[in-house]
DNA sequence: CGCCAGGACACCG
DNA sequence: CGGTGTCATGGC
């Protein structure tokens, strides 16, 4: 990797960030280097200081990517105790960022989630991804990119040997969609939240929860905090059963991050998938 | 080996 | 509306 060097001063924390739930591709090296694949681009990324990485290149992409505009740690600061578990989680997620995926990318990974394991659906993209993707090679290694919906459409026995179960049809329908033009994923990009939402509803396949999700990880819509099992459960349990998150604004899904990443990290579900 | 998973859908009352 | 059965695989 080139030796570029930046500087983050921000919460940031790469290990945290891969095991954050909302990306399922992150790859680790077992020299610290981080491998991250969005929209066809690679970053190879490895911490060398405080605050100091060392990155294979740097752009408004990844920047963006990062969520590196917006302070976390001025959101952090801003719960003031009005809840013991939320100012643990946040404290315990320091370093988290929401990463601003590729929409198409992240509705599939979506979609796949549903009833599986965090380490099950990493599996099934990859197989997607290895059996429909196309092979980029950098001065590491060759991996494959998310494929394209026309690259999904056009090879169905492989399709079938990723592991989707029942999501199948949820997958095969959301490339079709996209293949024939009835959406595009880009231009949901300037509707407002509610918009945004009800367009992502409109999948076979695709329920509140994870179109949620898709507006929080693809479109950084910060307002949105999907409710899933886990937050389900925080809720019931640490909040009196009433989900906060409306009262949040635009930090809500920041903080449903936090809460996810710790209700998981005190149920010993972290470092399981962890590649080396 | 059995259990259950970052849910959605069809169908019911 | 809100509650239920069902769905196909793979990690653990």
């Amino acid at each position: 990797m080139d030796n570029m060097k930046i500087t983050i001063d921000d919460d940031f924390n790469l290990e945290k960030i891969a095991e954050s739930g909302q990306c399922f591709r992150i790859f680790s090296f077992p020299d610290g280097t981080w491998r991250f694949i969005s929209c066809g681009k690679i970053l190879y990324i490895r911490q060398a200081g405080d605050h100091i990485y060392e990155v294979s290149e740097w752009n408004p992409f990844w920047q963006r990517y990062f969520d590196l505009d917006r302070s976390y740690s001025r959101i952090r600061e801003s719960i003031n105790g009005d809840n013991e578990y939320l100012v643990h989680a946040a404290c315990a997620g320091a370093g988290i960022r929401i990463l601003r995926q590729d929409p198409w990318e992240t509705l599939i990974s979506f979609i796949i989630s549903q009833r599986k394991t965090i380490p099950a659906i990493s599996s099934s993209i990859e197989k997607i991804c290895r059996f429909c993707g196309t092979p980029l090679t950098t001065s590491r290694e060759t991996v494959c990119t998310f494929p394209s919906p026309e690259a999904i459409l056009a090879t169905p026995e492989k399709l079938n040997r990723c592991s989707l179960g029942y999501r199948l049809p949820y997958v095969r329908a959301a490339a079709e969609k996209i293949a024939d033009g009835s959406i595009s994923l880009e231009k949901l990009d300037t509707c407002n939240d509610e918009t945004l939402m009800k367009e992502l509803l409109s999948f076979y396949g695709v329920g509140r929860k994870v179109a949620s999700c898709v507006c929080l990880f693809a479109y950084g819509r910060s307002a949105m905090a999907p409710v899933d099992t886990w937050i389900q459960k925080v809720i019931n349990s640490h909040f009196g059963g009433q989900n906060p998150f409306p009262g949040y604004g635009a930090n809500a899904g920041i903080l449903q991050q936090y809460l996810f990443y710790y209700a998981r990290m005190e149920k010993g579900r972290l470092n399981r998938n962890r590649k080396k």
